[in-house]
RNA sequence: GGGUCGGUAGCUCAGCGGUAGAGCACUCGGCUUUUAACCGAUUGGCCCAGGGUUCGAAUCCCUGCCGACCCA
């Protein structure tokens, strides 16, 4: 057997890859198709909990597969810590069996050929060793994919957090908790989905391509359909298809979906995320408050199992009902300047709005837009426990009703939690006319430069004309509510592939 | 976009003007109850990149690149 002495990670590589060589010329493939697998590592560490130290049950034979995450060579006796997908178990592999039941190569192969990292999978019966572990006491054992790359350290792991996003699948082999916030995030969307399903929601998909992007303020994505020579948009919400679906007759409806916007990165804001958004008929935005208790509250007991919860520390109380306060009662209780909509004056709001240090004040904001920039500033940061923050100035909804009492005002709610919006929900705007004079209003600020305006889409206002019920919408933030649920402070860590920026010369293209 | 911090062996990190270091991993030898196995030996580097300052730069100074956190 030829000595590469080596180190660095190329000499590493090619040392697995000579293995790999003597392998096959043993006969033995270094990449395997298949392995009939009877038990996971966690099913025996339960069934046989109380298998007594040293004891053997000769008569219980299964076969493992999984992930060599440690060894321990003796002369001849090797410790092997197998990693399947629910967990590890131990190989006790001794250099005498071995050899008879596989030949004389057996116990060095394993000690020569296979490394930390290797795929195995190996048949035998049980047995606890004497120093308490539970292992499978090995009769045959089979490579089934040699791994080429050496695993980070053992015990410090892969903390650098860019390598972990750039390469995730090391990430979730070395740190458990990568794979449990997937698992829960699976858990969380089923139980959304359930919860809707229970209630009589029909889950629909609507085109993530579009020649007109709406349903919220944001910079779309282009791209360019070739065959039709025609620029698209990526959806940057799912809204005016669901409401479109409504109108057809589909009362309950809701999609769990990508909506893509192109703005910046931050542990809050990833440019692809996930949306749940939800239309009932005849329903309004209180029944979205209430509908929106029910999804949060039983997609935490389905992974927390309770709705008291740790958020960094911090105790966060989901019990319902949730308190609800109004825009204006919040900024008002928080900054002590009440502003009336419908009274307020911009120029009279001003100097007490910039004395509290509220920034990008100008003397063209409405009093409206006042508010809801005194309540970004100085009000959101602070709602910790759930909070429904209600009725925002019409002149930032332009797909809502507006309030059916209060003039200036719009029926939509936001919800937060530990100070971040989590959801997004109002009594649906259905007057066909008064959503033409919006979204007009909104096409006018577009043309004079704002890039994030609603765009006017002709179509969705000829749905309305052939009437939209009155319906009640709910958007939710899928990673969002996950953070939230699995105690993650970025939006990275419960995104299986979060978007990082190329490495120098990676797929950056001269200009 | 602004500020702070970071990038050194496959991994985790020291070093902060004077020959590039440790632990783990790797390679070789020993070992039949280990579990961060142990004992011994040997390896392994474009110190992110490019410019400067200096007799001398991983170290000091600029400019990039990539990332983290905070702010807008």
């Amino acid at each position: 057997m030829s000595t590469l002495p080596s180190s660095s990670e190329v000499a590493q590589r090619a040392a697995r890859l000579e293995k790999a060589r003597h392998l096959r010329e043993q006969g033995i493939p270094p990449y395997a198709y298949s392995f009939p697998v009877t038990h996971l590592a966690a099913e025996l560490q339960e069934q046989f909990a109380d298998l007594e130290p040293g004891a053997e049950r000769e008569d219980v034979q299964v076969a493992v597969a999984g992930r060599i995450r440690a060894r321990r060579v003796m002369g001849k006796l090797a410790f092997f810590t197998l990693q399947d997908r629910s967990g590890t178990i131990q190989l006790y592999l001794d250099k005498k069996r071995l050899t008879e039941q596989m030949g004389e190569l057996a116990f060095k192969n394993l000690d020569k050929l296979i490394d930390v990292g290797d795929w195995l999978g190996a048949k035998g019966c049980l047995k606890r060793t004497e120093k308490g572990e539970l292992s499978v006491r090995v009769d045959e054992y089979q490579v089934l994919t040699k791994a080429l790359l050496p695993l980070p350290d053992k015990w410090h792991g892969l903390r650098d957090v860019e390598k972990r996003y750039r390469q995730r699948y090391v990430d979730l082999i070395v740190n458990p908790q990568v794979k449990q916030t997937l698992i829960d995030r699976a858990k969380i969307i089923r139980s959304l989905r359930q919860t809707l399903e229970d209630r009589g929601f029909l889950e629909i998909e609507t085109p993530v391509l579009q020649v007109l992007p709406g349903g919220a303020e944001a910079r779309p994505f282009i791209t360019h359909h070739n065959a039709l020579d025609l620029d698209l948009y990526l959806r940057i919400a799912t809204e005016l298809h669901l409401k479109r679906l409504v109108v057809g007759g589909i009362e309950r409806v809701y999609e769990i979906g990508r909506v893509f916007r192109n703005e910046g990165i931050s542990t809050r804001h990833n440019p692809e995320f996930t949306s749940l958004e939800a239309y009932q008929a005849f329903a309004d935005y209180h029944t979205m408050m209430e509908l929106t208790e029910t999804l949060v509250c039983n997609a935490a007991l389905a992974v927390r199992g309770s709705l008291q919860l740790t958020y960094q520390g911090e105790t966060i109380d989901l019990t319902p009902p949730w308190r609800r306060v109004t825009l204006q009662e919040l900024v008002e209780e928080t900054t002590g300047i009440c502003i009336d909509v419908e009274t307020g004056s911009t120029a009279e709001l001003l100097p007490a709005l910039a004395e509290r240090g509220i920034p990008n004040l100008s003397p063209q904001d409405s009093p409206g837009k006042l508010l809801v920039k005194a309540f970004e500033h100085c009000c959101e940061s602070h709602l910790r426990q759930p909070t429904f923050v209600l009725d925002y100035p019409l002149e930032v909804c332009p797909l809502t009703q507006p309030h059916r009492s209060k003039p200036g005002l719009a029926e939509r709610f936001e919800l937060f939690i530990v100070g971040r919006e989590t959801a997004n929900a109002y009594s649906e705007l259905t007057d066909p006319v008064d959503q033409r004079q919006r979204l007009e209003a909104q096409a006018a600020l577009k043309a004079a430069g704002d890039e994030e305006a609603h765009f006017l889409d002709e179509d969705f206002l000829t749905a309305l004309e052939y009437g939209l019920p009155p319906t009640g919408g709910l958007g939710v933030g899928i990673d969002r509510l996950t953070m939230l649920l699995c105690d993650a402070p970025s939006i990275r860590d419960v995104i299986a592939f979060p978007l990082l920026r190329p490495e120098t010369g990676e797929g950056v293209e001269e200009a």
